[in-house]
DNA sequence: CATAGATCAGACGAACTGGTCTGTCTATAA
DNA sequence: TTATAGACAGACCAGTTCGTCTGATCTATG
C-alpha cells in the first residue's frame, strides 16, 4: 500500500460509491460495500465524509455535476444551429456512452426519482443541477434565435427544459425496456419536435 | 377486529404496500411498516406473500397495473382527434390526480428506474405493463389516422412510445424541481410535436 | 359434529447496517 | 528533534430487517 494520500483516499471512495450508487440507487448502496471494494477500513471513510447521507452529496457535487457537465453541456455549447444539429450530437454521444450506463440509465435522474421527494438535500442539489442544464441548453437556443435559426416567439426556457424531460423520458424508457439502443425511434420524433422551432414563415 | 377475512387482508396489505413504495421505493418499503400501519403480524403478511420481492410482484401486478390502466390508459381511449384533444385530456388529467402522485411521482416510473436493472422479475414485469400501454396510444393514434387526422406516414409505434417517454420525463422534472405544476410549461411544448403528426399538405 | 386445511398471531433469530470509539501512524513546522 | 494535527485502522455496538417457527383459531366440507 501506497503512502498516505487523503485526497486520492477520498476520491477513491468517492468514484466506488459513484458507482454503487449508480448501480443499486443511493439507499441500495452499501458503506461496507464501498469500503470493501476500496480496501479501506471504517476509520477512514468517517474520517472523511460525516456519514452515508455526506457521502451522498458529495457524489452529486463531485461526480455527477462534472460528468452531466461534460456529457450533456459542453458537447452541446458548439452547436450554429440547434435544430438541425442536435439529433447528430446526440447520436454521437450515444454511440460512445459507457456500458454501465445503458444498463443504470443516467445516474442524475435515478438520484433524482429515488431521493427528491425523500430528502431535500438532495433535491435542492439536484433541482439546482438540473436548473443549470436547462439555462444552458436555453442559452443555446436563444443563439439560434439570434441566427435566425429558430422563431422569436419561442420560449427557450421552456423549450429546453422540454428537451431534457424528453432525454430523460428516452433514455427511463430504454432502461424499462432492456432495450439496448432504441434511440433510433425517438431520434426521428425529437426532430420533428425540434423542427417546430423553426421561424414560422409571415 | 371482524372476522377473518383473507380476501381483505391481502389487499389491504397491497394496498398499504402501494403507498410504501410509492412513498419509500421498493428498497426503502420496509415490511415491519407495513405490518404496523395494517396492525396485522408477521404471520399473516407470510402466508399471503411468499417474500418482500413477491409482494412487490403483487403490487406491480395488482395495483399500479390498474392504476395506470385507469388513470393512463382508458382516459385516452375515448378521443376523437388525438392531435387536439390529448393536451386537454391531460389538463383535466393532472387536475384530479391525488397528492401523492403530485410530490412522489408516477409509481410505475419510479419503480422502472429503481428495480429494472436491480431485478429481471419486476424488469419483466414493467417493461410488459409500458409495451400494453404504448400498444393502447398506438391503437388512438391509427384510430386517428383512419380518420384522417394524422398522416399516414407517421410510425404511430413510435409516436406512442415518445409520448410516454415524454410524459414520465415531465413528471420526472417536475417531480426533481418541487415544482407543483410547471404542466401548462410542458403543454404547448407537447402540443406542438403533436401538430407535426398532422397529416402534410400535398 | 369432527376434522383438515387455511388463516392468523407473534416471539424469535441471524445477518446486516450505519455509525462510534480508542488508538496508531505519518508528515511537517517549530 | 519533537510537538501536533491530520489521516487512517479496525474492533465494537445498537438498532434494524427480512424471514422462520410454533401454535392458536377459524371455516369449509363430509
Amino acid at each position: 500500500m501506497a503512502t498516505r494520500n487523503p485526497r486520492k483516499t477520498r476520491s477513491r471512495l468517492l468514484e466506488i460509491a459513484f458507482e454503487e450508487i449508480h448501480a443499486h440507487g443511493f439507499q441500495g448502496m452499501r458503506v461496507d460495500e464501498v469500503l470493501r471494494r476500496s480496501g479501506l477500513p471504517k476509520g477512514a471513510f468517517y474520517h472523511h465524509f460525516g456519514s452515508k447521507r455526506e457521502l451522498g452529496y458529495a457524489v452529486l457535487e463531485e461526480q455527477i455535476k462534472p460528468l452531466v457537465t461534460s456529457i450533456w453541456i459542453e458537447p452541446l455549447t458548439a452547436m450554429e444551429d440547434p435544430v438541425r444539429e442536435l439529433p447528430g450530437v446526440l447520436d454521437k454521444l450515444g454511440e460512445r456512452i459507457p456500458a454501465a450506463m445503458r444498463t443504470h440509465g443516467c445516474p442524475l435522474n435515478n438520484l433524482a426519482q429515488e431521493m427528491a421527494s425523500q430528502d431535500e438535500g438532495f433535491r435542492q442539489r439536484i433541482a439546482q443541477l438540473i436548473q443549470h442544464w436547462i439555462e444552458a441548453l436555453q442559452r443555446l437556443l436563444e443563439q439560434g434565435q439570434l441566427r435566425g435559426f429558430i422563431d422569436e416567439q419561442v420560449d427557450c426556457h421552456r423549450a429546453a427544459r422540454f428537451l431534457i424531460a424528453v432525454f430523460e423520458g428516452c433514455i427511463g424508457i430504454f432502461k424499462a425496456e432492456g432495450a439496448q439502443d432504441q434511440w433510433p425511434a425517438c431520434r426521428s420524433q425529437l426532430a420533428s419536435y425540434l423542427n417546430t422551432l423553426r421561424p414560422a414563415i409571415r
